[in-house]
DNA sequence: GAATCACTACTCGGATAGGGTGTGTCCGAGTATACATGG
DNA sequence: CCATGTATACTCGGACACACCCTATCCGAGTAGTGATTC
């Protein structure tokens, strides 16, 4: 099970789009720059967060990426779901039901047992997501490096 | 984010190991057999559980495959990491450190605060998977449809 | 009749091809700006 | 000097190839059983 790189790419992008700030928006050829990422590719996953409402674009000169709301009201699951798509990890194919193994049909009115099991883990994995915002996570991160915003401002203005 | 089918088939194919009972090894085309499933494909997921020493295996004639120990001491966390591997879902791939954003190397003596986050949530996903034993998914599945043990004995018997 | 040996059939195990999804890239639609032009 | 229309340059957005991993498969190594053979 490996989860998509561009989940990492997303969240770093809106943390830098934060420390930017709401004046005026960022492209995506600077974001990606500032990582040395694809620039097409990161595009990609920024219109994802788009589609998601987490973002918001604008095009033409001075155009670009910017934030819809603040962090506080961004949680992991947000991003990760507008990556990642809707879909949990675990799809049940019911092969009980195939072959000598499916018996009367009348059994599988309930959800089998296993995929039950694996959609409460995943769940529990989703509420942990859900729980943290990604304002959160920019505490963590200006307590580690507290130079990154103003850095990130003064590449972006002279640039 | 997508879970490999080979899952399932491990899940269920346990399960049969356990409703089959220890007299006699069940080989991996009877096993794939009984729920319409590739044969030598199933045989190579059985390989990973003989790996992670969740089954055993036996060559030759009346050979096959059978339990190591008790459902109650597999857990689905087990059976998971068998074949999925050890990896984590999200890979940190220190992106913060490449180009411009990568700033004094100093800062990066403590782990991404991005993957510290994700790797908390995938924390609670294994623990709820540690949790629940396929001893537990055992007796769900036999309240469910009761005449299944005795159909796959009859089933391996007669064929 | 019993033990031994070789043969056979059967099973797992790892090495070998094909398809689908993520990865990476490109070009066109749309827009704000800047400039030239006319009033 | 100011308003207007036009051309331009820049940005996002979706459509297009490539690569890797999962899916599916095959054949060889090893083993238990079986039968013939010999003492």
């Amino acid at each position: 099970m490996r989860m998509t790189e561009g989940v990492e790419w997303a969240l770093h992008s809106c943390l830098n789009l934060a420390w930017a700030g709401p004046d005026r928006p960022v492209t995506a050829a600077r974001l990606a720059a500032y990582h040395e990422l694809p620039a097409p590719y990161l595009n990609k996953q920024l219109q994802a967060l788009v589609r998601a409402g987490i973002v918001a674009s604008t095009s033409g000169p001075r155009g670009g990426f910017r934030l819809v709301r603040p962090l506080a009201q961004i949680t992991l699951m947000d991003v990760v779901a507008a990556i990642e798509g809707p879909d949990e990890a675990f799809r049940c194919t019911e092969i009980r039901q195939q072959g000598p193994g499916g018996g009367a049909p009348a059994s599988y009115r309930l959800p089998c047992a296993f995929a039950h099991a694996m959609a409460r883990a995943e769940l529990a994995w989703r509420r942990e997501l859900a729980g943290q915002t990604l304002e959160d996570v920019r505490e963590q991160a200006e307590a580690q490096a507290p130079a990154a915003p103003e850095r990130l401002r003064r590449w972006l203005a002279n640039g």
